[in-house]
RNA sequence: GGGCCCGUAGCUCAGCCAGGAUAGAGCGCCGGCCUCCUAAGCCGGAAGUCGGGGGUUCAAAUCCCCCCGGGCCCGCCA
């Protein structure tokens, strides 16, 4: 019976045999199916190694303290796997017997090698991760940083367990800001890249350059208005609007002066640059051949895009342009059905869904839409009859639950996206997509936040993740020449994004994640670094163990700390996997991660292992490191962390 | 105005959903440890009215109510 999982059988075992001495005397049967949750981890050493609250069992159970003790300290005592039953301060502790257990924990170790953690008995989902999507207006700020490490994340913790996974990014190339920067860069004349520059830095640029000069004249548009009206207040609040953008825009001109100027020329001889823009959305949307430079412009971009996840190890198998889409007829399928649906009405002119009669209690809880969000209607086109964002998410949704009949979708998503993701959910449904509507998952998380500075995409006010990259390279590079070693780029890169993957998944995702540059190549305990190292220690003894005498394991010696706490938690591996891949909070893995190694490196400091004289014991330490870099690279597997053999 | 998320040590965060044994880490700070398996390490120390106030309970960081602070959403943007 091997599952897999030594933890929780043997939480089974114990609670199994607690059912069995209570089934007679206890009053609620129902209990004994929650026994397994009720066994916890004592909090310290001394208390043993799994406990039970006596005072909530006799109140749920109706049997008194003193009954139970006898009952369960006999019974339990009798298990090959407990040592010994210790009454203390209201808990009924209990001893794991090691030399039984730590034989289970570490034979599975070594027979499942790099699918421990993986439970058996899995049922196999085909889940599509739809991530990263940044609009292909210009690079990878950290925002989609966070947001690629975490549709990484996901896409390989559920591969590891056994899942069949697909990677999307859906490129939003029919959107207003991608015809922004068509806009701006055809008023350039379409140049070339600079050489040195990677386009999506480039075109990010004109991006930030063509919307603030836009905003610029529009506010003094409004400012002349006021004037002209007498609206003094309002006025000296829009001299401060134009000032702040002139400011953005100055920024922009220190890089590509050029550009700004030619800009700001071409921009302000312009009847309405907003029609342009708009005429331009328009031309694409329907596929006109002289729009076609808009698809051009965004495959630029993407390009750039492209290069920056590769350097991130984050990796995409479908690239959905949504102008495909459109294109194909699927968004006005999806239009004509909504149409004749009975969800649809005039919502101040514009064709929408309305909810209200959907918005049932009993669906909000299907479709996970919390009780008191209101949910106004969902526009489905302009009046000019462009769609909107979130209509041809309705099409896109259905595609990607099609092509790979899927089970689940999720979409890493930022958590400002909240309502148009339930009108998303709430469409599905309306328009008879129930199952589609329930298994889609908005896997959201919240802003990323610079010390002392806003991010703008509009304005060019961001960091990019290339320049992350860059930096934190750099600086492993200068550390390890304080050490006196040189370290190759590729080396540099691979300690570095570990770096960022773990700081971004240590931190729960509905947390605001606030980046210190200074900070992040922490390469002290609790960071990306200190795993690899951790890693690299066990495999570094494992390798040299290779040259001794392998002898047979005295199990026997298990009980000696710290050896006992390493084989406790190296047991508790799958648990943990199968949980987070139910919850999907990276930081509790993360944390599992961080406390492992630490019991390593205490282990590995305070106790010989190959120098271990006695020889069973030294084959059980070998083992437990054995133990120790399994779990380790399974980690670093589902974190998308580079595993290195050598630092 | 309504809704959602967050508030735990100087800083960054676990713990809260399923209430119980002196509230945990890391960074930073103070003090130790390299003729010995990689010191990106280890050992020890100082540091917290768990945002505030009520309530429920034998027991509240955890559950309920009110308030305060921060972020986000409520667009024919995405």
């Amino acid at each position: 019976m091997g599952s897999g999982n030594p933890y929780r059988m043997l939480k089974r075992s114990v609670s199994n045999e607690i059912s069995k001495a209570l089934s007679g005397v206890c009053a609620d049967s129902e209990l004994l199916n929650r026994l397994e949750d009720m066994i916890e981890e004592p909090p310290k050493r001394e208390f043993g190694d799994l406990s039970i609250h006596l005072a909530k069992l006799s109140k749920l159970c109706g049997t008194s303290l003193d009954d139970l003790v006898n009952l369960l300290t006999s019974s339990l005592e009798k298990l090959d796997l407990v040592e010994k039953v210790v009454v203390v301060g209201g808990y009924l502790n209990i001893f794991v017997d090691y030399a039984v257990f730590s034989a289970q924990v570490l034979t599975t170790i070594t027979s499942y090698g790099d699918k421990y953690g993986v439970v058996d008995g899995h049922v196999r989902k085909r889940v599509v991760v739809e991530y990263v999507s940044a609009n292909p207006v210009h690079p990878l700020h950290l925002g989609s940083g966070r947001n690629a490490v975490l549709g990484d994340f996901l896409y390989r913790l559920n591969k590891f367990v056994g899942n069949e996974v697909q990677r999307r990014y859906y490129v939003n190339d029919v959107g207003l800001q991608a015809a922004f920067l068509a806009y701006g860069y055809s008023k350039l004349g379409f140049p070339e890249i600079p050489p040195g520059m990677k386009p999506d830095h480039y075109l990010g640029l004109i991006y930030a350059a063509t919307t603030t000069i836009i905003d610029i004249l529009k506010l003094r548009r409004s400012l002349k208005e006021a004037e002209a009206a007498g609206d003094f207040s309002r006025a000296n609040e829009l001299r401060g609007e134009i000032d702040s953008l002139m400011g953005d825009l100055a920024k922009l001109a220190e890089v590509i002066p050029n550009e700004v100027n030619a800009l700001s020329e071409k921009i302000a001889g312009e009847e309405d640059p907003e029609l342009e823009v708009l005429r331009i959305l328009r031309g694409y949307e329907r596929g006109e051949p002289e729009y076609l430079f808009v698809r051009k412009v965004c495959s630029k971009v993407i390009e750039g895009i492209r290069e920056t996840l590769e350097k991130m190890n984050v990796g995409i198998d479908v690239w959905d342009w949504e102008s495909d889409l459109v294109w194909e007829g699927r968004v006005s399928e999806i239009l004509e059905k909504a149409s004749s649906s009975g969800y649809f009405r005039l919502h101040k002119g514009a064709p929408a869904l309305f909810f209200d009669e959907l918005l049932s209690t009993e669906l909000r809880r299907r479709l996970r839409i919390p009780e008191a969000l209101e949910v106004p209607p969902l526009i489905l086109k302009r009046s000019d009859g462009t769609t909107l964002y979130t209509t041809r998410d309705i099409a896109y949704t259905l595609k990607k639950f099609e092509e790979f009949s899927a089970d689940e979708v999720i979409n890493v998503i930022a958590i400002e996206q909240t309502l148009s993701q339930a009108q998303l959910r709430l469409a599905l449904y309306a328009l008879g997509y129930e199952k589609e509507a329930e298994n889609l998952i908005h896997y959201s998380y919240e802003m990323v936040n610079l010390p002392g500075a806003s991010m703008s995409g509009r304005r060019g006010r961001y960091v990019t993740v290339d320049e992350l990259l860059e930096r934190l390279s750099e600086m492993v590079k200068n550390l390890m020449r304080e050490r006196g070693s040189e370290v190759s780029d590729e080396q540099a890169l691979k300690i570095a994004r570990s770096a960022i993957k773990y700081m971004i998944l240590s931190v729960s995702p509905s947390k605001t994640l606030t980046i210190d540059l200074r900070k992040i190549l922490d390469l002290k305990q609790n960071s990306g670094p200190y795993i690899q190292y951790t890693y690299v220690r066990a495999r570094s003894v494992l390798e040299k163990a290779e040259s001794h005498q392998l002898n047979a394991i005295d199990y026997g010696k298990a009980g000696k700390e710290p050896v006992r706490t390493l084989i406790l938690e190296l047991s508790k591996f799958p648990e943990v996997v199968s949980e987070v891949a139910v919850s999907k909070q990276p930081e509790d893995l993360i944390a599992y991660a961080n406390n492992l190694a630490t019991i390593f490196n205490k282990f590995y400091e305070t106790e010989p292992i190959l120098r271990e004289p006695d020889e069973g014991f030294r084959a059980l330490k070998i083992a437990v490191t054995h133990g120790v870099s399994v779990v380790l690279r399974n980690f670093m597997e589902i974190c998308g962390m580079d595993v290195l053999e050598r630092i």
